[in-house]
DNA sequence: AGTTCACTTCGATGGATGTCAAAGTGTTGG
DNA sequence: CCAACACTTTGACATCCATCGAAGTGAACT
C-alpha cells in the first residue's frame, strides 16, 4: 500500500506551470496549510475550512501534483500530501520560501509604529 | 514630461495577482528581459523578438503594471518600464530573485557532468 | 499641417479554467 | 456482504484570458 500518484520528474518541473498552480487563492491556501502543518497530512484535514466542494478540492490537489509542487500517496482511503521541498529548491531556489512565508500585513497608516524594518534594501541589484 | 502610469501602492500589491501576472510565458519573458537589460528601457526594445502583436504586448505590460510588478512612465511617444524591486522585496522578500534568476538547465542524463551543485539541501526546513 | 511613429483601446473570438452535481471507485467497518 | 467513507471522474456551465485586426491618441519630425 501507500501507492504514489503520478507526478513530473524533478527536471521537468516548469516555472510557468508552477506559478500558474500557485496563482489561485484556493491552491495557495492549500499549500500554506500543508506547509504550516509540517508533517505529511491527509487531504481532508488540510481541506477542512476551505469552502469549496470535494470535487473542486480534488481538482486543485491534482493541479498542484501535476505541476510538481506536491507528492500524493494513497494510503487506504485517504490521500497524504507532501510538498516537494527538495526538488523545488533545486529547480527554483528560494521560490517556495518566498511564497509560503506568511504575507506581511500591510502597516495600517499611522497605527503602531513598526519597530524593525523601515525600508530594507532590495536583494537584487539593479543598474 | 515623464508622466507615470497608474499603479497599485506598495501595500496593496497582492501575491496571487503577482503570481498570476508571472504565470504567463510572454510576461515572464518580458520581466526577465527588463531584468537582464538592467537599465530602464523602452517597451519596444524589450518587446523586440517576442512574436506577438503590439496590442498583445501592450496588454501584457498593463497586466504587469497593474499587478504591481513594474512602473511605466511615459516619455514622449515611448514608454519606459522598470521593475519595482524595492516594493516587491518589502512585500515578498526573495520572490523576484527566485523568479528572475535564469532557470537551471535540467542536466542531460549522462552528459557533461556538472562540476558544482550536486543536490543542495532545501532552504525550508520541514519536520 | 500632414505624416510617421509608438503605442493604446475596442471589439471579437477561441481556448483554458474554476466550480458544481451526479455518478463511479476502492477501502474500511460491521 | 453491505453500508459508510474518502475521495475521483465525468459532464456541464459560466467566466476569464490571450490573442488579433481595426481604429484611436498623442508626440515628433519635416
Amino acid at each position: 500500500m501507500a501507492r504514489q500518484l503520478p507526478q513530473p520528474g524533478r527536471d521537468s518541473i516548469n516555472l510557468v506551470t508552477v506559478l500558474a498552480a500557485l496563482a489561485d487563492p484556493v491552491r495557495l491556501t492549500l499549500m500554506r496549510s500543508i506547509y504550516a502543518h509540517g508533517d505529511p497530512i491527509d487531504c481532508a484535514t488540510i481541506a477542512a475550512g476551505i469552502e469549496v466542494t470535494p470535487p473542486t478540492i480534488s481538482h486543485h490537489y491534482r493541479v498542484l501534483r501535476e505541476a510538481g509542487l506536491t507528492t500524493t500517496t494513497v494510503d487506504g482511503r485517504r490521500r497524504i500530501v507532501t510538498i516537494r521541498y527538495e526538488d523545488l529548491d533545486v529547480r527554483f531556489p528560494g521560490l517556495l520560501a518566498a511564497i509560503l512565508t506568511p504575507e506581511l500585513i500591510p502597516p495600517t497608516a499611522g497605527a503602531g509604529k513598526d519597530p524593525a524594518p523601515p525600508v530594507r534594501q532590495g536583494q537584487i541589484s539593479v543598474h
